[in-house]
DNA sequence: AATGGCTATAATGTCGACAATTCTATTGAT
DNA sequence: ATCAATAGAATTGTCGACATTATAGCCATT
């Protein structure tokens, strides 16, 4: 039995899908995002416009929305690739993370409420669970991690910041996560460093929780480079 | 005699513009940061159709590109919004520019050379002359402020991190100005701070760099709390 | 006068066709 | 065999028309 994760919950930002174009955008998303378009790939009008049953007016807008969230890249005359992330831009991508998820930390200490405090506790102690049944570990830094940093960009309350972080940046990480098939990693030290996160939030210690989660982030970059280094 | 801002010439980030929705796309864009479009307003396809000479199909197109950069909202069956920032959504974004920019200043700090020293040096040096000339005050916050901003953005080496803030946040930041007519304030302080930053990044202090840019985006919120407070 | 429903109008969503451009593969020359 | 030019195919860009949905104004009712 699979618990659904947050991430997975919160990451479906579409608008009441009314129309062909947005159904076809959130689809092409997953497939992009879940990799089952090849990062590189050219992305066909004539061949999906005939996959999903649409003509080319409204995925032709669907593309250029995936462009919005950086998912794809256009030339003119040419099309669409859908993106594909090297080394180096993955590293910029967790520079930013670092900046701004310290950011949302600091603001969550600053407005959490003893009942957000609650959610994030319980939220840990289901990860815990999680990590000691079979195939926890694989399954805590894939998803858990995912949703433990999710809620806490939630509790900043800063809109902008969720925008930024869980609709554009989040999709390129999975994304280049997907295309380099790399493994989770250092699962009980993640697990650690969540909880002092949010003993830092309880306390109402902003400073501390910012710093926390800044180097919580930065040790994956870390991690992530290592392993990187050595393939 | 105007000096052409560097922030002008950056932010026209415009693929070579050889399609119509391109450059419908940068038309509007243009048309609404510089609050030719009011914020809030409709965005009318048949309308503005006619009024650029092109057909509603790559106007919608440009439309969507346009709420990638968060400068429309799109409602399904209704249609598009020019943004409209209120106060709280400001203060989310300068949040945001805090912790980006000190990030920015900080890489600038780690990898810039004498050679980009040397052109901040310049840079700071050519807005002194405009704020000695008459209306120089007004200028300098309003552009060279940008100005300074963006240098030192571009020295980060981070692409990504350049087109969040340049691409993204800028412009509705500009938008915001139009749409309360703020005044530009501080300027000798603004201008005095930019010269501890450029120390900063001359001595490689990192971490230094990125607290004073911190604080002086700090600053500038405050700031603008303040005079919003008044009126 | 205010409210509710109906009709006419206008806007958005979708489609298929055509034009313009790029890609492909064949041909021919060196 | 390699390369260039070219003709054909495929893809992207653009358009106008039609279907669907929302809006505005009018009339009837309370």
């Amino acid at each position: 039995m699979k618990t659904e994760s947050l991430s997975n919950r919160v990451s479906k930002t579409s608008r009441a899908s009314t129309t062909l174009a947005d159904n076809v955008f959130n689809q092409i998303r997953t497939a992009i995002v879940k990799g089952e378009l090849i990062p590189g790939s050219k992305v066909n009008e004539p061949q999906l416009s005939r996959q999903y049953g649409i003509s080319r007016g409204p995925l032709r807008e669907a593309i250029r929305r995936l462009e919005g969230c950086k998912l794809v890249e256009i030339t003119p005359h040419i099309g669409a690739n859908v993106i594909s992330l090297n080394r180096s831009q993955t590293i910029e991508i967790y520079e930013i993370r670092e900046a701004l998820e310290s950011l949302a930390c600091r603001l969550a200490a600053e407005k959490s409420t003893p009942k957000d405090c609650h959610k994030l506790r319980e939220l840990l102690t289901a990860h815990e669970k999680q990590i000691q049944s079979e195939n926890g570990q694989l399954y805590y830094q894939k998803e858990g991690d995912l949703d433990f940093h999710y809620l806490i960009i939630q509790l900043s309350g800063n809109a902008r910041l969720f925008t930024i972080l869980c609709e554009e940046l989040y999709h390129l990480l999975r994304l280049y996560r997907v295309q380099t098939s790399s493994k989770p990693s250092r699962p009980e030290r993640a697990f650690h460093e969540h909880h002092q996160i949010v003993d830092a939030i309880e306390n109402k210690d902003a400073e501390l929780a910012a710093l926390l989660m800044r180097r919580h982030i930065s040790n994956a970059r870390k991690t992530l480079i290592n392993q990187l280094d050595i393939e």
